[in-house]
RNA sequence: CGGGAAGUGGCGCAGCUUGGUUAGCGCGCAGCGUUCGGGACGCUGAGGUCGCGGGUUCGAAUCCCGCCUUCCCGACCA
């Protein structure tokens, strides 16, 4: 039985390929305003998942939650002179509000590194107050030309840390850990997605920062894609902002900052790094649903034995759901679920039910096998550890087939056109920078041999590694 | 923002070159029946100011102008 392609292939086309499962999977629609986006409901199950895992490990690193305003005075973002020209080309101002022209034209935030600071500037007093660790979760809009659903849309969701510290190493550390402790973990561990960790040359920092570290994911085409950062800021919001406290001697200092993200492009992330030609696939331990328990035909006990099974599911910590929508042909709501990513599928019929048995379908590698019904709940358990960790070595192993060592810029080139090049920092230079940059290759990370974050950006044997990206 | 392509029921498309009266097709949707272990089938039916605005014309989905939106390729960003 040939089973007809429900998406566009995606060895065929595969920014197609996306917006097929973006469409089909229930995932987005396209906002009225160009570029905006309208997250459906299972793709916003995906991200609050993703929030839940983000915002216990955020916690972890001592940060609290907070929340500041959608709205900015202009003259806030011209208080640091880099922040605003990063900024400036993708703000969307509002001139007008109540009836009448604003004095001050007020911006809608698209970070919010200015706010923030104007209030830290006020909270801290006394090196009694540092550290302060702030997150928000929160909408922000940055115009964007070019929008492609979730991976780069005018107004996103994400979190944003902002955090201030005593000295210069511990700001430094604290980004490192954001990185390492946070970011790292859960897109491995969670996204079941091995990512590069390094830091960002002077060109691709952020807008203000000394010093952005990043995540670096590889796509289905061998693009990368930037799935979170961790910025130093150094003191430069500190001085723009005169954030200052006493030190234990008395003196007035200014603090040393941080901040670091992540955003809804994860979930465009996950879908083109996992998905296949029959859509997504999602890693159970991010999945909203893991299991779902479809119920072949309601006959000789079938509908009281998927049931039965569902609940027992749950009762053993499985987000499960049934699908006992049997006016609905099977083949049907079999591609849907396949649509959806959902991990693991447990057919129960009245055939496979008579022995005793039902049939445990993984989505990660299509493996169907009959278990027998006592064992379904432990088999299902099994199923979803061994499902996170081969989409892990899965995506490991696309990457590294996907990743060339090279010598020089043009071999960087060519190596970029499929995937990653690495090459040694010092072979390639800010001058071999700019001419990768001029055919749309650029400079993912730098990194040490072994993969670590380096201290600084001067560290000798520094390796780039260079990519198209998202 | 530059260069290309395209907007016709929810989705995918035909019709446009050579204006002409009831705008078609496939999928989906609703009802009924037969089916039912990988996108079932039959019958019946609903659903469209042809992206928006202006113009030409006796008459515009079709020709002209402007705008908006989407997709692809480039420059900028999570």
């Amino acid at each position: 039985m040939v089973r007809a392609a429900v998406l566009t292939p995606r060895g065929q086309d595969f920014p197609r390929w996306y917006q097929d499962v973006v469409a089909k999977a229930e995932l987005a629609d396209n906002g009225p305003v160009r570029g905006t986006m309208v997250i459906r409901p299972y793709a916003y199950a995906i991200w609050e998942r993703m929030q839940a895992e983000l915002d216990r490990r955020i916690k972890a690193a001592g940060a609290q939650n907070a929340y500041f305003p959608l709205f900015i005075p202009e003259s806030f973002l011209r208080r640091e002179a880099e922040h605003v020209e990063g900024f400036s080309p993708e703000l969307a101002v509002v001139t007008h509000g109540g009836g009448k022209e604003l004095e001050e034209p007020v911006v809608v935030r698209p970070t919010s590194e200015t706010v923030i600071n104007s209030y830290f500037a006020k909270w801290i007093q006394s090196h009694r107050d540092l550290p302060l660790l702030v997150n928000q979760w929160a909408n922000v809009v940055r115009w964007e030309l070019r929008p492609r659903l979730f991976l780069r849309t005018s107004e996103f969701l994400w979190q944003e840390g902002h955090t201030a510290h005593a000295s210069r190493a511990e700001a430094r550390d604290y980004a490192r850990r954001i990185l390492n402790e946070v970011y790292e973990p859960f897109m491995v561990e969670v996204l079941a997605l091995p990512v590069l960790t390094g830091r960002k040359t002077a060109r691709e920092r952020f807008a203000g920062a000394v010093n952005t570290l990043t995540c670096e994911a590889m796509m289905g085409d061998g693009k990368a894609l930037q799935m979170g950062t961790s910025h130093e800021l150094g003191q430069n919001f500190a001085r723009a902002f005169d954030i200052t406290f006493s030190d234990e001697t008395g003196s007035q200092k200014h603090v040393w900052q941080t901040s670091w993200g992540v955003s809804t492009r994860m979930v465009g992330g996950l879908i083109m790094a996992h998905g296949d030609d029959a859509g997504l696939r999602l890693p159970p331990a991010l999945a909203p649903i893991q299991v779902v328990v479809v119920l072949v035909r309601a006959e000789d006990g079938a509908a009281e034995a998927a049931a039965a099974l569902r609940a027992e599911l749950e009762a053993a910590g499985t987000r499960a759901a049934l699908d006992d929508r049997v006016d609905m042909g099977f083949g049907r709501r079999s591609v849907e679920w396949e649509l959806k990513g959902v991990p693991v599928r447990l057919e129960v019929g009245p055939r496979e039910l008579a022995a005793g048995q039902v049939t445990l379908v993984r989505r990660d590698d299509g493996t169907k096998d009959p278990v027998v019904v006592t064992e379904a709940v432990r088999r299902v358990g099994v199923a979803l550890d061994d499902a996170q960790g081969s989409l892990l070595e899965g995506a490991r192993a696309r990457r590294e087939a996907a990743t060339t060592d090279v010598g020089d810029a043009d071999q960087a080139l060519e190596a970029a056109t499929g995937g990653f090049g690495r090459l040694a920092w010092a072979a390639l230079g800010e001058e071999g920078e700019d001419r990768l940059a001029a055919k749309g290759v650029t400079v993912r990370c730098l990194h040490r041999r072994d993969g670590t974050v380096p201290e600084t950006g001067d560290e000798p044997e520094l390796v780039a590694v260079v990519a198209r990206a998202y």
